[in-house]
DNA sequence: GAATTTACATATTACAAATTTCGTCATTTG
DNA sequence: CAAATGACGAAATTTGTAATATGTAAATTC
């Protein structure tokens, strides 16, 4: 072969994808496109990607495993298990929020393939459910969390932050303040599986939220 | 007029259209149909609705409408507000729910008017929101919920239970166990800002769920 | 003979003409 | 004169066709 190998054919192809998805959208990019940025023939780009569409699913599965990477490495974080829940959620949050800013091509795409086909991610969803399941075993581990069923709580939290997750509910909260409600839901949910602190009174000053720590205020 | 009142017309318009609605979706149903099967001019509707979408926005309205009076039966019910904010919730997952699988056209219509424009149920979102917010002061009061914000814990209640009434997603979720889900769902959040009982120990068994009741396993 | 290209059949998309529907209004009807 | 209609332009939809893209397989190059 004239180029390199067989591997690095295929990340110049994606890379060509992922600037040409950038500024023409899913529809316009034609794998033809590709091929003539390459200055290989179209057919040429079939024998590294079956369809159109492997080649999109290969860009938003990348992305996505870079977003599930960064999330393993804050479920390391040495601090308490609610920080970490709080931080997991806020930063899955922004990273999607972020990509539609910066990126409503991508976006889109990404969006209509998990409409079209949604058990496309399911891989990466059942990882960060268990990064959820995760951080909630180790805070009842540590005496920080209720001996709750994690498996439940850990699809409680899932689906209640969906609206703030969900490729098709972010554009419908864009222009919301999602930080702190994102935050609050959180905070809320963490509360309800809280160990009581040791001697708190039962009444507290109207507008507190519940659980350990004083909950921030929305603006 | 030949026919009864003002007001009667606009009903057989509205009875026309639902039916047409089901039968043929929002495209393919036209003013024209609706008049062919009143017997009267096309232009005729028009003195009753100035535009299709009113039409349609009117019969999505009243079955709003309906689910809201059902709703607010529900918040007055005689039993605690942990057990009608658990209701409210499943039973507006429900009645949207079965409104997909019963209707899949009208549901379709519904879907497309909150997606285009979002603002349009607002008022009837406040209402619902408005619910949540009265229950929750209501189980304060009672010394069953702690004292929180009732506000912002009505907003994260909202957040939280979006993947299950949120017309975007439902259709998402409709394979799937929601009724056990969206229960389970509820009943952390109300677990979270409930009082604790007044000599429980801190330790449980694993598998129970936190807060005053057993919750259900899901299946 | 592995890598790449040209050639080709099939599927999609794009476009323009014809038809239908939408919404308004002057006119008719009872 | 209240109620309804037919007629009309604008807008949307449908239809038929040309152009382009997708995906495959035979032919060519190195």
């Amino acid at each position: 072969m004239q180029n390199g190998s067989q591997n690095e054919t295929q990340k110049l192809i994606l890379e060509a994808a992922k600037g040409l998805l950038r500024r023409y959208g899913p529809d316009k990019m034609t794998v033809m496109d590709i091929a003539r940025l390459l200055k290989m023939s179209h057919a040429n780009v079939y024998r590294f990607f079956r369809t159109k569409s492997e080649i999109l699913d290969a860009l938003i599965d990348e992305w996505l495993a870079q977003i599930e990477a960064f999330v393993e490495t804050i479920a390391g974080r040495e601090v308490p298990a609610s920080e970490r829940l709080e931080a997991v959620v806020l930063e899955l949050h922004r990273k999607r929020r972020q990509k539609l800013l910066d990126d409503a091509e991508f976006y889109e795409t990404y969006r209509r393939v998990i409409e079209l086909r949604p058990d496309f991610a399911e891989k990466r969803r059942e990882k960060i459910f268990n990064v959820f399941r995760k951080l909630i075993e180790a805070g009842i581990e540590a005496g920080e969390f209720k001996a709750v069923d994690s498996n439940e709580a850990a699809n409680v939290l899932k689906d209640a932050s969906a609206i703030f997750l969900h490729p098709l509910m972010i554009p419908t909260v864009l222009k919301e303040d999602t930080e702190t409600r994102a935050r609050n839901l959180v905070r809320y949910i963490v509360a309800g599986i809280s160990m009581e602190p040791p001697k708190a009174a039962t009444k507290r000053r109207a507008g507190s939220a519940p659980g350990r720590r004083q909950l921030q205020k929305a603006v």
